[in-house]
RNA sequence: GCCGCGGUAGUAUAGCUCGGCCAAGUAUGCGGGCCUUUCGAGCCCGUGACCCGGGUUCAAAUCCCGGCCGCGGCACCA
């Protein structure tokens, strides 16, 4: 081996292959490209079936960072052959006030990434469930009903000493619990603190809050209105749910971290084992706006002048109206995995794995920015040169096709953009695509004119003319394209064929050396259509 | 301040558990070529990375220690 080592990386290969020749052909073969899949998940298995959650709160639309969890957990209880749970936690009419729509918007957004769920459950109408446990968790002396005032326990846990009501007895603090839940005491006046390590360095984690009190007469939840005043935090609803659902696998965000600490405590108390979690990191989507409250702070800002699925915004409905496809989003987050580690999403890979999908079976069509017109002489009038009969796509047969008549007249006037303008002037000539070679005659300030040189594609290839897009100045129709670049929202006019107003809207489009768009908005009367730019 | 997680090309990821098949694979991006009536797609070629420093070892992306950087959490949000 020592002399193997001394010997340089030539060497030891050659002797190598002369010696083992099996193994550098074992290496060679497995170049090819494997299809992503999910690690196994941990301790399989110890359960007989494998269920797994996602727990949104509804207090707003989902975005690509919440699909990561949602796409993952779905994933694996399909390849487990087990069960999938959507669960709705709207446990703080208060601060995170659940919004009504959003429970429907949710599961739309869900459906739409193909993710469908074996049982559906809402935190808000389980209440009696929680108070029940919290009772059993008492009766253990597991929890306690603390009423200090904040402050005072605070000083308290920063000593690690526990407050004079965490030595009650269980039936003083029932007593008081059942005080609680009948109105007794307003906000802040009465939590129920779960019994954790006092000598824990983690402060946060002493005696964390189980329950606490939230006046719904001023904070009513738009599910069950003022019912109830004790509300479970989020540790101790999850906590228990998980348990009571029968999760066997959690995939949550790394924020929890410290909770499933926290949780760990109640389960301990009540003899429960707690589920495998697995910590995810989080996603940015490059150049988007993914922070639920950086959104609601602009949705607010713009008084009603954008929606949430505006395309700068980072939610699935944004996505989804931009085009992009639902297994796009899989195959990003399939490749993105399952682990700890943040990741910055880069719009040009989304963008290119959407672009392959929808390649072949998109129409092609042809729009101008920036028109200028073009006077082309010459045109023979042949009906053959002067109405065309294009199709959709080069290759893709059933899109179909449509007409273009230039019209009769002795001139041909055509729009094409001013850069191709640019072309024509530097090279001299160019071919308008689909149509006809030409050659520049006259360029001035106000005219631009040109003559038909031939309608032959391989005169234009042998000379090296350039191809560029074009629409006839006789039928074409206006058009707006709404095209995001960074943080800015830019309205782009042009002009296109008359054809785009066949298509129906939410129809997919290229427009040829513009990029992939959608038709969003046709108005056939005034001849004018609105599209949003999706990508290259 | 305290606690936790993580660092492979511009971006994302494979490899790390079990050190040698890694002169580090793949996708995207970028550069070039071919093909193609688009600046799209396809095909081919190229470009570019193991956070830093020590240690262990014949051998370290992989194991150990220290540092640096990034991310997350933190007390009646979820």
């Amino acid at each position: 081996m020592n002399f193997v080592n001394s010997l340089s990386i030539e060497e030891q290969l050659s002797l190598a292959r002369e010696k083992y020749p099996e193994i550098f052909e074992e290496a060679g073969k497995k170049r090819l490209q494997e299809p992503k899949t999910l690690p196994p998940l941990p301790n399989s298995d110890k359960y007989s079936i494998i269920k797994t959650r996602f727990a949104p709160n509804p207090d707003f639309y989902i975005h690509l960072g919440n699909a990561r969890p949602a796409l993952l957990s779905y994933e694996y209880a399909r390849e487990y052959r087990g069960k999938f749970i959507l669960r709705f936690e709207d446990t703080d009419p208060r601060t995170k006030r659940p919004m009504p729509e959003a429970y429907r918007a949710i599961k739309e957004d869900l459906k739409w990434l193909g993710i469908s769920w074996d049982e559906e459950y809402v935190q808000s109408l389980r209440m009696e469930i929680y108070y029940q446990v919290a009772k059993e968790l008492i009766s253990k002396g597991g929890a306690y009903v603390d009423l200090c005032k904040r402050d005072d326990f605070r000083r308290y846990k920063l000593e690690r000493r526990g407050c004079p009501h965490r030595d009650q007895s269980p039936e003083k603090s029932l007593e008081l619990f059942d005080r609680m839940l009948s109105g007794h005491f307003g906000e802040g006046e009465a939590v129920v603190r779960v019994k954790t390590d006092l000598t824990s360095p983690d402060p946060s984690l002493i005696d964390w809050v189980a329950f606490r009190i939230i006046d719904t007469s001023k904070y009513p939840h738009p599910l069950t209105g003022s019912k109830y005043v004790v509300w479970p935090t989020y540790n101790f609803a999850a906590g228990v749910d998980d348990k009571l659902m029968g999760v066997t696998h959690i995939l949550r965000g790394k924020e929890h971290a410290l909770n499933t600490l926290k949780q760990l405590y109640v389960y301990k108390a009540l003899g429960w084992e707690y589920p495998e979690v697995i910590n995810l990191g989080r996603l940015k989507l490059e150049g988007m706006i993914l922070s639920k409250s950086k959104i609601k702070e602009t949705l607010r800002r713009s008084r009603g002048a954008i929606s949430i699925d505006d395309p700068r915004f980072g939610t699935i409905s944004s996505l989804r109206r931009r085009g992009i496809l639902p297994e796009v989003i899989k195959e990003i987050i399939m490749e993105v995995g399952v682990k700890g580690t943040d990741a910055t999403i880069s719009w040009e890979n989304i963008a290119s794995l959407n672009r392959k999908k929808i390649d072949p079976v998109t129409p092609r069509l042809m729009a101008v920015f920036n028109p200028v017109k073009l006077v082309v002489r010459d045109v023979p009038k042949d009906p053959n040169i002067r109405q065309l009969r294009l199709p959709y796509h080069p290759t893709t047969q059933s899109l179909g096709f449509r007409l273009i008549d230039v019209g009769s007249e002795d001139v041909v006037e055509v729009l094409i953009s001013r850069e191709d303008l640019d072309i024509l002037s530097k090279d001299g000539a160019l071919r308008l695509l689909e149509f006809c070679n030409i050659s520049l005659e006259k360029l001035s300030d106000s005219i631009a004119e040109a003559r038909f040189i031939g309608t032959d594609l391989d005169q234009a290839r042998r000379k090296g003319l350039k191809i560029v897009h074009w629409v006839p100045a006789r039928q074409c129709i206006r058009l707006e394209l709404l095209k995001p670049e960074g943080l800015k929202l830019k309205i782009l006019r042009g002009l296109g064929e008359k054809s785009l107003l066949e298509f129906p809207p939410g129809k997919v489009v290229q427009l040829i050396r513009v990029g992939f768009t959608k038709l969003e908005k046709i108005s056939k009367e005034s001849r004018k259509v609105r599209l949003l730019y999706m990508h290259d």
